[in-house]
RNA sequence: GCGGAGGUGGCGGAAUGGCAGACGCGCUGGACUUAGGAUCCAGUGGGUAAAACCGUGCGGGUUCGAGUCCCGCCCUCCGCACCA
């Protein structure tokens, strides 16, 4: 394409004409008591350069804002950052290393925020910057660590050992959720969903924030959001908190000294349960099929389970040293790895239990497929249950069947094969034999829950969450270890625990803040005794997680946030966000929402009414497979490479995946804003497809949008003379046939770009109808012929003129959410004189969107065979008349009986002949 | 295995149960040009001389009429996955 500077001429006029006139996008320019409308898209971590990830939902959410606007709300569209975190500690770390001096992340913050704020401002996007929060200013994060004093307070914020996940690369520890599944060379294995270096267990002293008490909530909660919510999102929630129900059965663990593992599993004879030391202990194991209960053959317990010490120190050497060996191993690698092994491993303890069901006594094995969830231990029904049926086969287990088929399934059962998982009826189950296996677990639940022997649970898959980072810059934990009171929490009068600058950062494995002269030094706040600061700082996700309450506050001093302002505008009516935080962020997020809620500072319990998960824009990338290489190359790179022949079509690998630095398959948006505007890139955008999809950046994209941009504006110039000064219409002044066509065209364009905004966003067909009244309106000034300036009241061509002004006036306001600076610059050339953005939203004519004659299809059989022209409020006998009279419609017919005929005003004829 | 999304021209994508392929890219032809990777005009699912006919992953069904609704499959992508 040629070079065209008008674009990124016009566009830097006006973007400094409205920040002339800049209250004209704060949030409050109507009285209060208007309507309000909280639109938000998930901020950003300031990584250094704005990329296409950003720009998608940035100017979705613009063009939504605007649109508001337009409509009379007062919108609160703010913009911030969410600045603490690894990737500009790891960057300083680099840097260090290269030599580089004066590094800090802070400055690598600040320099990336500067650079992204003028690329926002260059997109022409209208975020409420006097609103702008940084999560790593102390003026935000004192009041993150308030957060956590009053999580701690109500018990909410919790300090225990644990096993973490640690990695190894970041040096830091990571949550549950922060743990993704990773493939290489066919292994599976657990990586750190940063760096994807694989994780590592630690047992470590860590904070924790109480999330599963909220578990149910949150899963209540979801099914109020489903209706604005993405399935998606909501399904992977609730799959995430899994919630089961199902029993606890105490059984009985006969702990025995000097047990064996080794040798045939029979219990010990009954003589010697009162002597020999035989302790009896509660071993609740958690089952979701209760009805199977008749049919346990053994106990497996997590090899992490407490009561394996008290096994080893009973236990006979042999089978001590088989547990602790197996215990080592297992632990050694992370849960997540121990699930995805596929080999059943366990050691049996020697002792036994007692089913309170029936009292039978049954082995117990501590076994690797056993995870602490539930109660940590289960019992094992190797006839019922995969996993079970497997561990048994392998270690020779008996296996008792207690479910058959219900009565009339063809379900058949045959244990050496498999488990019988299904439902059914039970058998030789004692007082429920009989019983199908749903009332089974109902009767069985009571009966345990009278005889005081467990009873029904529910049980979920959430964790709290550790949020203990040993890494430096993120926000300080406000806690002080006392050697004499233990953990004191910072009084509130002494926040913000800053954060200091001064910190040798480079990484150790010990959090760097440990390393600090002075931070760490502090009186006790309970004794005054030489005390020790807490020197983990916060996950960043905790920062995150209330910021959108902070926006409608943003510059109280005195408390996080007024609740009167809060309550204006939360919930969020719109939340704009990758799928990618469907589980971290918008969980954490509802968490701490509803946490606020519980402390009355927030009135509705969920913080975002409804959640669009935008889809990624994406980058073919090429990689090159020889002999000599195999790397991802540039376009460029790759033409140069074919030519050369060093190497053929044949060694290219071309896939569309997420753009990144590495896969050289990245475009820069604000590269394509410098040569063809803003509006061009901000069009393009939103007109390769519907926004929630996934698309692909291709060079070419561009060119649709930029050309509709550069035709419309062509048009607006050189039509200007048509429609300027124009008279009044007279009353007798009528429009002809295609003007009331082209008023249609315009004002449909209205209501589809108003249904699109207040529904599903699909702005790509708002687009496209636009492009087609330009179409329209171009076709219509050749055939009216007009030219030149209209001469007076009583020029015949004054409705076809002022038809095509009312065009070019709805064009720029329906257009002016997506293409600001465009619409701006068209409106002014046809002498608009207030700002486009300040006029209200064009209201579609009724009138006009309902046409004299229509054009309707006719079918034969169900096929098409013609169409006929004719009014649109023609009857039922018209219509069939004018369908019967048409010739392709008759030649289809003839010869035939006609049996039926469909006639659907305005819509359809179908002849039925047969 | 479980959960979610999806499968429509060469491509991105349109279609309240009612003319499949809007709009755009690309391509073909033409116009204007010293030139065209600019602009404008026309055409563009397959098929045919023109029709007929065939076309929305596959197979059934409901209906006057199905891309759309129902039943049964196949494939792709995403998330979770020994959760008892």
């Amino acid at each position: 394409m040629s070079e065209d500077r008008r674009f990124p001429d016009y566009e830097a006029k006006w973007q400094a004409a409205w920040a002339e006139s800049r209250n004209r996008k704060a949030s409050e320019v109507h009285s209060k008591g208007d309507k309000d409308f909280y639109v938000l898209s998930m901020f950003p971590y300031p990584s250094g350069r704005l990329h296409f990830g950003h720009a998608l939902p940035y100017t979705l959410t613009d063009a939504i804002a605007r649109y508001k606007r337009m409509n009379g709300y007062n919108v609160l569209n703010p913009m911030g950052w969410d600045a603490f975190g690894l990737p500009a500690e790891n960057a300083a770390i680099e840097a260090v290393r290269r030599g580089e001096k004066n590094v800090h992340p802070a400055r690598m913050t600040y320099d990336s925020i500067a650079t992204m704020r003028s690329q926002m401002n260059a997109f022409g996007y209208s975020f409420d910057w006097e609103r702008e929060v940084y999560t790593c200013k102390p003026d935000y994060y004192k009041w993150t660590q308030w957060l956590f004093l009053k999580m701690h307070e109500r018990g909410v914020a919790y300090r225990k050992k644990a096993r973490v996940n640690w990695c190894p690369d970041c040096k830091t520890t990571l949550a549950n959720e922060q743990v993704e599944t990773r493939v290489k060379d066919g292994d599976e294995y657990q990586a750190c969903f940063r760096c994807g270096s694989a994780v590592e267990p630690r047992e470590i002293d860590a904070w924790f924030l109480g999330i599963t008490r909220y578990a149910d909530r949150l899963l209540q909660g979801l099914q109020d959001l489903a209706q604005h919510w993405p399935e998606l999102v909501t399904s992977q929630q609730r799959n995430w908190i899994g919630r089961s129900e199902g029993v606890n059965i105490d059984f009985a663990i006969e702990l025995r000294a000097g047990a064996s593992g080794s040798g045939p599993l029979k219990p010990p004879a009954p003589e010697g349960t009162e002597s020999s030391g035989v302790q009896r202990e509660k071993l609740p194991v958690f089952t979701t099929r209760a009805d199977t209960a008749f049919g346990v053959t053994f106990l497996a317990i997590a090899p992490e389970h407490p009561l394996v010490d008290k096994i080893l120190k009973l236990v006979d050497t042999r089978t001590h040293k088989r547990l602790v060996d197996f215990v080592k191993e297992t632990l050694n690698m992370t849960e997540q790895d121990r699930a995805s092994g596929d080999e059943k491993e366990g050691v049996a303890t020697g002792m036994f239990a007692v089913n309170p069901l029936n009292g039978d006594k049954v082995p117990v094995f501590v076994a690797n497929y056993v995870l602490m969830y539930g109660t940590g231990a289960v019992m094992a029904v190797p006839a019922h249950d995969e996993r079970d049926h497997e561990f048994a086969r392998e270690y020779r287990l008996p296996m008792k069947q207690v479910v058959a088929p219900a009565p009339g399934s063809e379900e058949q059962v045959d244990l050496k094969a498999q488990a019988f998982t299904a439902p059914g009826v039970l058998i030789d189950s004692g007082a429920f034999t009989g019983l199908p296996s749903a009332e089974a677990m109902a009767r069985i639940g009571a009966d345990l829950k009278a005889r005081s022997a467990g009873g029904p649970v529910v049980n979920y898959k959430l964790r709290d969450w550790g949020v203990s980072r040993q890494r430096y810059w993120g926000c300080p934990i406000p806690m002080i270890h006392c050697p004499q009171c233990g953990v004191v929490p910072v009084p509130e009068k002494d926040l913000p625990v800053t954060l200091p600058d001064d910190v040798d950062f480079l990484p150790t494995g010990r959090s760097p803040l440990t390393l600090h002269p002075s931070f760490q030094h502090v009186k006790c706040p309970a004794c005054g005794a030489e005390a020790r600061r807490d020197t983990d700082t916060m996950d960043t996700f905790v920062d995150s997680s209330w910021y959108f309450l902070r926006y409608t506050d943003a510059h109280n001093a005195k408390a996080i946030f007024d609740p009167q302002k809060a309550a204006r505008w939360m919930p969020v009516d719109l939340y704009v966000g990758g799928r990618e935080h469907a589980i971290l962020h918008l969980i954490y997020a509802r968490f701490f929402n509803m946490f606020l809620h519980d402390l009355g500072l927030v009135q509705a319990p969920e913080p975002f009414s409804r959640m669009y998960a935008h889809g990624l824009i994406q980058g073919e990338s090429r990689r090159v497979v020889t002999d000599e290489m195999d790397r991802y190359v540039t376009e460029e790179e790759l033409k140069r490479l074919l030519d050369t022949g060093k190497a053929t079509p044949e060694d290219v690998v071309r896939r569309i995946e997420k753009m990144s630095k590495s896969k050289l398959n990245g475009a820069d948006p604000t590269q394509l804003v410098a040569q063809y505007g803003a509006d061009a890139v901000r069009l393009t955008i939103l007109f390769m497809g519907p926004a929630e999809s996934d698309s692909v950046w291709e060079k070419d994209a561009i060119k649709g949008p930029y050309h509709f941009l550069r035709r419309w504006h062509d048009l607006a110039l050189s039509s200007a003379p048509l429609v300027e000064d124009l008279p009044e219409m007279g009353p007798d002044c009528r429009m002809n046939a295609a003007a009331t066509k082209l008023r249609f065209a315009s004002h449909s364009l209205i209501e589809k770009a108003r249904t699109e905004f207040e529904g599903r966003f699909a702005l790509n067909t708002v687009i496209a109808k636009a492009m087609e009244l330009v179409n329209d309106m171009r076709a219509f000034i050749a055939a009216e012929n007009l030219a030149g300036p209209c001469k007076n009241a009583s020029d015949p061509s004054l409705a076809s003129r002022w038809t095509l002004a009312e065009c070019f006036d709805i064009l720029a306001r329906t257009m002016a959410p997506f293409v600001p600076h465009t619409a701006e610059e068209v409106w002014h050339a046809l002498g608009g004189k207030q700002s486009v953005l300040d006029t209200p939203w064009p209201a579609a004519d009724p009138a006009a969107l309902v046409l004299d004659e229509v054009e309707l299809p006719v079918q034969v059989n169900g096929k098409l065979r013609g169409t006929i022209k004719l009014p649109a409020k023609a009857d039922k006998a018209t219509m069939e008349k004018l369908a019967l009279e048409n010739e392709n419609v008759k030649k289809f017919v003839e010869g035939k009986a006609i049996q039926k005929l469909i006639v659907v005003p305005g819509k359809i004829v179908n002849v039925v002949a047969k």
